[in-house]
DNA sequence: CGCGTTTCCCAAAGCGGTTTGGATAACGAT
DNA sequence: ATCGTTATCCAAACCGCTTTGGGAAACGCG
């Protein structure tokens, strides 16, 4: 059913159907609700195409995930985050266009956005260090979010990012407070915008308390059960081992509860573990029992935020920068306690 | 830049313009060499929205992911089988338009793609026992393909899916072999299509062994890590507990894993136990060194095959009903062993 | 040279909507 | 009764591309 045939079961003229249904005031309202009804009656439907043809609006949101060649790792949070994200878009008549890239070929992922005119705006995941494409997309020139920072950028852009830094700054002050002195991180790829910050706060809270880093017990890998256990592995070999550890999410933290126990130790109170929760649906943490003392923040709402911002940035053709900064709750869990004497084997 | 500007900068009509780019056989070598050039040089590309208004083919395909009212939980295994699926997209020029809705917006979903002419096929995932979508979508008359199966619709349709009744069979007779007799199964939720089949399958193979199944070692659920520790503490806590458990997914094996530690028993030992395992690339459990035994079959593959066969259908017209069954390999972990003498309390 | 084929290109008609610029009728005011 | 408004509706152009149905030149052949 066509907006023509519509018109002509009517005996109108496509114009004034196309009007009533889009709520023009040049319609009579009794006609208006005979189109409506008629519309209604057939199921009509306008077809998308033609109209954002027409209109210049495509009514889609194009979100570009980078899969870092290589590794072929589909980053986790994703399934939450635009799930957060479609109720927004789907709230507003948006639709969601995803384009799964390789690293080398996310250029031509974001020109062909906008030339080939099927998106209105982008939102730009999992930014890294040096990461060339918030310059790309403004120089394309379409709407764009950042879920995340890209730190070194000179680029002016909107984004929506977790305060990672104060998150694992807090996250470290607890177990200092707590007693511990040696600390831990077992960080996410260190290209990767989100690492970097996360790093920079446990720094920043231990020199705050007059400790030095330990190299050894910094780490930073590809956030696997099997990159958990690994480095929990490791460090629990070093003649002294650190008796709190961090880690960037909780699949790593899996695989260093099991590195925990594989040792002999006991997780919470032998070595304290706190992971960051971003609160994914297929792997929660824990509401009243939280098996992790975590840094929560629910990258499903980053999902919702980013998609708001940029339906509004495309709804007031306002474009100067804007920001959300979430800030993550601090949950406490069975997996840390004081500091114990002798924690060291 | 349009194709009438480039028409014009060449001296050339739209008509000539367009065939000599999209390989019409009417124009002659050396003006389509021109032509080429110049659109290269233009960075031309075509409005997607105009061509496909003007073809009639909309070079996207949607996804419907529903989201369980109540649960929010979005399926773990999306991000993979899209990964898959996208890669054969982009290879073909499609888009991937992704919609996330509650169960009860489902129809809408469906109708909406369809008479918004916003795509050419759907994907529709996770099926469940007495799935009305297939009906629906056969009677929207728009082609698609299933991820799983929905055993109970009188509807023929194309699907793609792992053959679940198999690899819980031979699971199941892997633990008969290793002498287990007592035997759990931590399952998804039972009215998703792939749980029932795969209950199914350890069902035939303990019968096929003369055993009775027993009805407090099934469960039932949305699959945690919070849920499969909950299920074996359970099972532990049984006067006769089973000494070896199938699970549907690596989380919830983590959580039975745990469980086991905290009762002191140690996995592969004192109990075994056998994880289905989606080979996610954020999840994954080990090539050399498996975490788990387990049943693989990766769902990115599901999505490359599922996607496949959909443009397949698409650019054939033909609709006869297709089906790839996948099976899974039997992967030996570390998480299984033979029964012993003593596995009760 | 005349005539039927090719070869190569183009004008114009869609695709299904929106939007501009009237046209017609009804209305109120003079 | 006349004229300017206002309220409704419509014809036609347009969005950017594809595709149908020629048309003109070049070619092949007797």
């Amino acid at each position: 059913m066509t907006l023509k045939e519509l018109a002509q079961a009517l005996g109108l003229s496509p114009t004034t159907v196309s009007r009533a249904l889009n709520g023009f005031p040049e319609v009579s309202e009794e006609t208006r609700k005979k189109v409506r009804a008629a519309a209604e009656a057939y199921g009509y439907r306008p077809n998308m195409r033609a109209r954002s043809l027409a209109t210049g609006r495509a009514m889609a949101i194009g979100h570009v995930i980078p899969i870092q060649s290589g590794h072929e790792m589909v980053n986790p949070v994703f399934a939450d985050f635009i799930a957060g994200a479609g109720e927004v878009y789907s709230g507003a008549g948006y639709d969601m266009l995803i384009s799964i890239v390789p690293d080398d070929r996310q250029q031509q992922a974001y020109e062909d956005f906008r030339t080939k005119g099927s998106v209105d705006g982008i939102i730009v995941h999992a930014p890294r260090l040096g990461d060339k494409r918030i310059q790309l997309i403004n120089d394309v020139g379409i709407p764009f979010v950042v879920h995340g920072r890209a730190s070194d950028s000179g680029e002016a852009y909107s984004w929506v990012d977790m305060n990672n830094f104060r998150a694992f700054e807090r996250a470290t002050k607890l177990l200092l407070d707590l007693g511990h002195t040696r600390i831990g991180l077992v960080n996410g790829l260190e290209d990767m915008d989100f690492a970097i910050r996360r790093r920079a706060g446990v720094e920043a809270a231990l020199r705050a308390a007059g400790l030095k880093v330990n190299d050894a017990c910094f780490f930073s890998g590809e956030m696997t059960e099997h990159y958990g256990h690994r480095a929990m592995t490791e460090m629990l070999a070093l003649p002294e081992p650190p008796t709190a550890v961090l880690t960037s999410s909780m699949i790593p933290g899996i695989g260093i509860r099991r590195a925990i126990r594989e040792s002999g130790r006991e997780i919470g109170r032998d070595i304290s573990v706190i992971i960051h929760d971003d609160d994914l649906s297929y792997l929660p943490n824990g509401r009243e029992d939280p098996l992790f003392t975590a840094t929560r923040s629910s990258v499903r709402e980053a999902g919702r935020a980013a998609a708001t911002m940029l339906l509004d940035i495309i709804a007031t053709g306002d474009h100067d920068p804007r920001h959300v900064l979430l800030e993550a709750d601090l949950i406490l869990g069975r997996s840390t306690g004081p500091v114990r004497a002798m924690a060291t084997t």
